[in-house]
DNA sequence: TGAAATGTTGGGGCG
DNA sequence: ACGCCCCAACATTTC
């Protein structure tokens, strides 16, 4: 370590001590000067969303604290990072610049500039990969094309390189001597003000890297064996729920990785469950390669077919959705864990992405806006890439005719009714047999239930089958239309 | 990482 | 005993 070198911290999609490569270079190069900076969004393509934004203030407060224990002090400013990165450089008269990479196609390019800029003023920057485990350039077909199908884009990772070991902590770090003027945390307000929301997030989560840890190690003991099967279960923990740790990089893709196939050598574990979950952390990767590839996906459909299909815009069948007041309870269900929880069931997103799309015909996009805002995972490359998967127009996309049968699909994932009674308490006590389909519950049931349809639980707001054959309809029209 | 319609088969009831 | 029908169970195809 050199005295004399003072490296500039941006601390930026990488909240974490462990496995971060950009503190480990800072830590063994000179002083350490973290910064985090908040840029109201404009930086990106989309600011984040509510959900988001709270567990952002959460990590950044123990973040602190974590900095604060070694030694440290977070500096936090406000506004753009172009102008304060610099000025911050020479406040602390920084030698070196170190961030972690971030791939959202609109600061790919800002992020560049300024790093020549920084360069210009004789300083080493250094920019460090950690956010995804195969770089978005590195990995193309035999003829060079970026892929656009999953299965030969997860041999490639599978074929490539192993992620290298995930880093420890830095032992230790060397603050700056001298007072730095820093914002206030709670200034930004960066917790959305609706009062009942974060109470609820905080009640299933704890936006912390030790917490990451403990979830990642309690996935692995009880759940991973079963994963195969038991991530399809939205009435079980059968997940790993690792999304929001990992998206706001408190913890490392690398780490899972490692995590993963250790536990892989274990005996009893190097099962089709183990390799499972990695495809799902390969999906990450291709979604994320997808969008820096094709950053016109983010508001565009990949398919341009789909450009001209005549969307419906009900702001009444919206807020339905949202509300989780559809008539169809697995759907329901999974919309109101999303607003309560920050997080919704893997499979129940499928469904209800598939009712927003299919059944009541709306764009995609609206969906993907309301995860964004709702989701504490919130990632910008698996929203776009998976709703646009779910609509059929994205890369691998599912086929157009495929509709999931949302009283089908919470039958086979849901056969007690066990999720749709924990978050639709007013179907709690209804009978299994008529859980998903309450509609067709006959009354002596429903009484005994205590439900009134269209009154405490609301009667189907589409005809499934009616609303199936619509949007085959549609589909196979705009597939036929050649102009 | 579907669902629904349609086709096929084989066992059992029954005249 | 036999053909006929019904229909569950499974397979195939179509959207």
């Amino acid at each position: 370590m050199d005295k004399k070198r003072t490296v500039l911290l941006w601390v930026r999609g990488d909240i974490r001590l462990a496995d971060n490569s950009a503190l480990t270079y800072a830590a063994e190069t000179g002083v350490v000067v973290p910064v985090y900076i908040w840029e109201d969004g404009k930086a990106e393509s989309l600011p984040p969303g509510g959900a988001a934004r709270w567990w952002l203030q959460q990590a950044l407060v123990d973040l602190q604290a974590q900095f604060h224990k070694r030694g440290c002090k977070l500096i936090l400013r406000r506004g753009d990072a172009a102008r304060i990165l610099p000025q911050l450089a020479k406040e602390c008269r920084a030698t070196d610049v170190a961030w972690g990479r971030v791939y959202d196609p609109e600061t790919v390019a800002r992020d560049e500039k300024l790093a020549a800029r920084l360069r210009r003023q004789k300083l080493d920057v250094s920019i460090h990969d950690g956010y995804l485990l195969f770089a978005p350039e590195t990995l193309r077909t035999k003829a060079g094309t970026v892929f656009k199908v999953f299965t030969p884009f997860s041999r490639a990772c599978l074929a490539a390189k192993p992620p290298s070991k995930p880093l420890p902590p830095p032992q230790d770090l060397r603050g700056f001597s001298q007072p730095i003027k820093s914002d206030i945390l709670k200034t930004w307000k960066l917790t959305p003000a609706k009062a009942q929301w974060p109470k609820g997030l905080a009640d299933d989560w704890e936006p912390t890297e030790q917490a990451a840890h403990e979830q990642l190690h309690e996935f692995i003991q009880h759940n991973l064996n079963a994963y195969k099967t038991g991530r399809d279960r939205p009435d079980r923990e059968g997940t790993s729920r690792l999304s929001p740790y990992l998206h706001h990089g408190l913890l490392s893709p690398r780490q899972i990785w490692h995590a993963i196939h250790q536990a892989m050598h274990k005996p009893g574990a190097g099962s089709p469950s183990a390799e499972r979950y990695i495809l799902e952390i390969l999906w990450r990767e291709f979604c994320n390669h997808l969008i820096v590839n094709f950053p016109t996906m983010l508001d565009k459909p990949l398919d341009r077919r789909f450009s001209k299909f005549p969307y419906r815009a009900s702001a009444k069948e919206l807020a339905a959705w949202q509300k989780g007041l559809t008539g169809y309870p697995i759907v329901d269900a999974g919309m109101r864990q999303l607003w309560n929880t920050g997080w919704m069931h893997n499979r129940v997103r499928m469904v209800v992405a598939s009712f927003l799309i299919k059944h009541l015909l709306h764009s995609w996009r609206e969906g993907m806006l309301w995860f964004w805002d709702t989701l504490v995972d919130a990632d910008l490359g698996n929203n776009t890439a998976n709703w646009q998967w779910v609509a059929g127009c994205g890369a691998d996309a599912a086929p157009y005719f495929r509709i999931f049968n949302p009283t089908l699909q919470g039958r086979k994932f849901d056969p007690d009714g066990t999720y749709v009674r924990m978050y639709v308490p007013e179907l709690a006590k209804l009978d299994a047999r008529y859980i998903h389909e309450p509609s067709k519950a006959p009354p002596d049931a429903l009484r005994k239930a205590g439900i009134t349809l269209g009154k405490t639980y609301p009667l189907p707001i589409v005809d499934h089958s009616a609303a199936r054959t619509r949007a085959l309809l549609g589909l196979k029209r705009m597939r036929a239309d050649k102009t």
